[in-house]
DNA sequence: GACCGTAACCTACGGTTGAGTAGGTTCAAT
DNA sequence: ATTGAACCTACTCAACCGTAGGTTACGGTC
């Protein structure tokens, strides 16, 4: 097998590996157990544990980030709450394993406490709220807030869907979406989301 | 030191290195060494490192739940929302290691996945919501939906208000609640929780 | 006052797991 | 025949869980 062979397939079988057990929970030899292949072959590649994790890592943030921005790129804000929610759990249901590792808690990247990567994430949504946030009259300290809360819900909702698989992703999205635009207050019986093309 | 002094001790000091390490990152053996201690005196008193998490996990649930119980237990369905989030976001100010074990992945009880403890509130939650969607004509089978949603947003902005400690807990309490009530839609410019003790 | 039980604690180990490495082997293509 | 890519066996070293067996000190008992 070539070298770009193998490390495509190292990087796949660790994405489960990791996605079940969490970054501490596995080890290397598992990784190369089920390539059946020997350690030092994950070594030669990647260079440890964390190499091969960050690669992982690297990858799946780059898609989850690019999806969220092409959601909230066109549309009437309330559209744009609606496609960013289809897209965040499109992603929970089309890459299971991706989602679980950033919603794991990593020990990189770990300045003090404990966080997921998923928390890295709100910071970048945090931005583009500030920025909105600003233009509109409201006060751009507030934005974090917002937008951690926002990651928030989809993810705890993401991870929840992960168990059950029920209902649809596209009516979880409408749920959550009508939540976060409408509020509990004016909650719609059974909500939808507005039209517009999913690609 | 007596046994119920030691005790006592070992849960407090255990707590601080769970919440900073994760289940698996700590070790018995700094457990012991925090509370000078040797190792064998952990297993005399909780029988290993399970034991003690099991400890701390049970009361730190127990508490969070009687609080969040009481928030929700009077008032307009308005003044729940806020309350509910008000004593969260407390509890995270109060207990941060309590707060930082309940958010963490835990090994234990892991049905599949990953889930943290905090998953397991939002069932607890569901309930309530399940109840409360069915007399009010809604879909109880969404409720989940919705309980997984709150309890992801003040986790996350616990989280991140746990980095940076500002604004305050009733102000942040007052932004989220506007979120879940109101909805980005009809967002206060400066929003306040309408009144009410904090006890 | 010598004796004994018991609570609190210790040192020291066994056994396992897992990261990372040293050095050798196979084999196909030039 | 040589070279180099792909791969292996077989370690070292450290961390850590859990336990076996012994020590100290103190209070009550005869």
């Amino acid at each position: 097998m070539t070298a770009t062979e193998r490390r495509a397939q190292l990087v796949e079988i660790a994405r489960t590996v990791f996605a079940k057990r969490g970054y501490e929970g596995t080890s290397v030899e598992e990784i190369a157990a089920r390539a059946k292949v020997s350690k030092p072959i994950v070594y030669e590649h990647f260079g440890g544990k964390e190499g091969i994790y960050a690669v992982i890592v690297d990858r799946e943030m780059e898609y989850i980030v690019r999806r969220i921005t092409e959601a909230i790129a066109t549309g009437s804000p309330r559209e744009r709450v609606e496609q960013a929610a289809l897209a965040f759990l499109t992603y929970v249901r089309d890459h299971p394993d991706g989602f679980a590792i950033l919603a794991q808690d990593t020990p990189l990247l770990s300045k003090g406490g404990i966080a997921s990567l998923l928390n890295d994430l709100a910071e970048r949504v945090g931005g583009v709220f500030a920025a909105a946030f600003g233009t509109a009259g409201y006060d751009a300290r507030s934005a974090p807030i917002y937008a951690n809360a926002l990651i928030g819900m989809v993810t705890f909702v993401g991870k929840w869907w992960t168990d059950v698989r029920k209902p649809s992703v596209e009516d979880v999205a409408a749920h959550i979406a009508a939540l976060a635009w409408m509020g509990l207050r004016h909650l719609p019986k059974r909500p939808r989301i507005s039209g517009r093309k999913t690609t």
